[in-house]
DNA sequence: TCCAACTCGTTCGGACCCGAACGATATTGT
DNA sequence: ACAATATCGTTCGGGTCCGAACGAGTTGGA
């Protein structure tokens, strides 16, 4: 359904296709796949920018700061290869962030009992507490940057994203 | 059109909405609109980290390098604020960019003839070679993580995702 | 038993990233 | 003409972010 895009964006859109097209010539480009992935990483820097200035700044918490305790606070205690997994960084990054969330009284290791390699983190009150406070709010700026997609629109959405994440998860697999 | 994901991963993603509904019942949270922030962040994530890893860590681009020495390749020399507008990064992270690549030989920067103030950066020879011999390679992983989608779907995808482009552009420019 | 292979989380080096502060330059109003 | 204001890129501090190297702990087989 082409033509539903404002007229100023579907003309630049085109004009953009037409330059890479010529810088590119004899390359074939898929732009389809070029468009789908550069939109993605555009929406999700601005989306993320977006909510960390107008949300968690006040709070001095960066966005994988506040996915981390929020996955705590409804997932409770987790080892640190999980957490780092459900967030989407690596252990050696969410070494960092867990750090930060400690220093600010948010978050707290303890040792595995069994396995002394283990560390399992864990939200503290103060951490379960300013995640109540802070997702009600983040969660309003959710809905508004989406708020031009109908329900439908959204699931849609997600839906397509998911198939990428299975492919890549499935990519990434066998690697 | 639900059901028409995988079996496990529908279970997985109905146990989670349970799960967060009941960590914050009463706050009436809009799960719609978390999905869609989420899948967009996890997604533009695991695609940047996998191309990154699959095809520019071997020539020693990030990113953000890659995409700044593309846009030069495509749209000739840019003023600084232009370029990082254009890649999605502040002019203080491009000063960063810019410089590393300087050091790599892959661009260069130019007073502007007219205006001290300002900063013109152009690709290098060298750096146009660059973008001529990773951009195939490049837009074939793009290829391989959408492979999962129609063309349609693609379509759609990146309909939506500049609908949220738009929203979040108003939303700033108020701002 | 005991040690080689494995698995954790941390540390490290290098790069990115933002926002605020800054210095240099340009523009505007009077 | 000239000061007040605005704009541009750089620098800086604090915080991610990754991958590789590392040390401590665990496990499996000879």
């Amino acid at each position: 359904m082409p033509g539903a895009f404002s007229s100023d964006d579907d003309a630049e859109m085109r004009q953009a296709e037409r330059d890479v097209t010529a810088a590119f010539a004899g390359s074939g480009l898929d732009f389809g796949a070029l468009l789908a992935v550069s939109n993605v990483f555009r929406t999700a820097t601005a989306v993320r920018n977006h909510i960390e200035r107008e949300v968690l700044r006040e709070h001095g918490l960066s966005w994988s700061a506040f996915v981390s305790l929020f996955v705590l606070k409804v997932w409770g205690a987790k080892e640190s290869h999980e957490l780092a997994k459900e967030v989407g960084i690596t252990v050696g990054t969410l070494t960092g962030v867990v750090s930060t969330l400690e220093r600010r009284g948010f978050a707290k290791r303890t040792s595995h009992p069994s396995d002394g390699r283990r560390q399992v983190v864990k939200a503290t009150a103060k951490g379960r507490r300013a995640v109540d406070e802070i997702m009600p709010v983040f969660n309003k700026h959710e809905a508004i940057v989406t708020e031009g997609l109908t329900d439908a629109a959204r699931e849609q959405l997600s839906h397509h994203l998911r198939t990428v994440l299975r492919t890549l998860d499935a990519l990434d697999q066998d690697a």
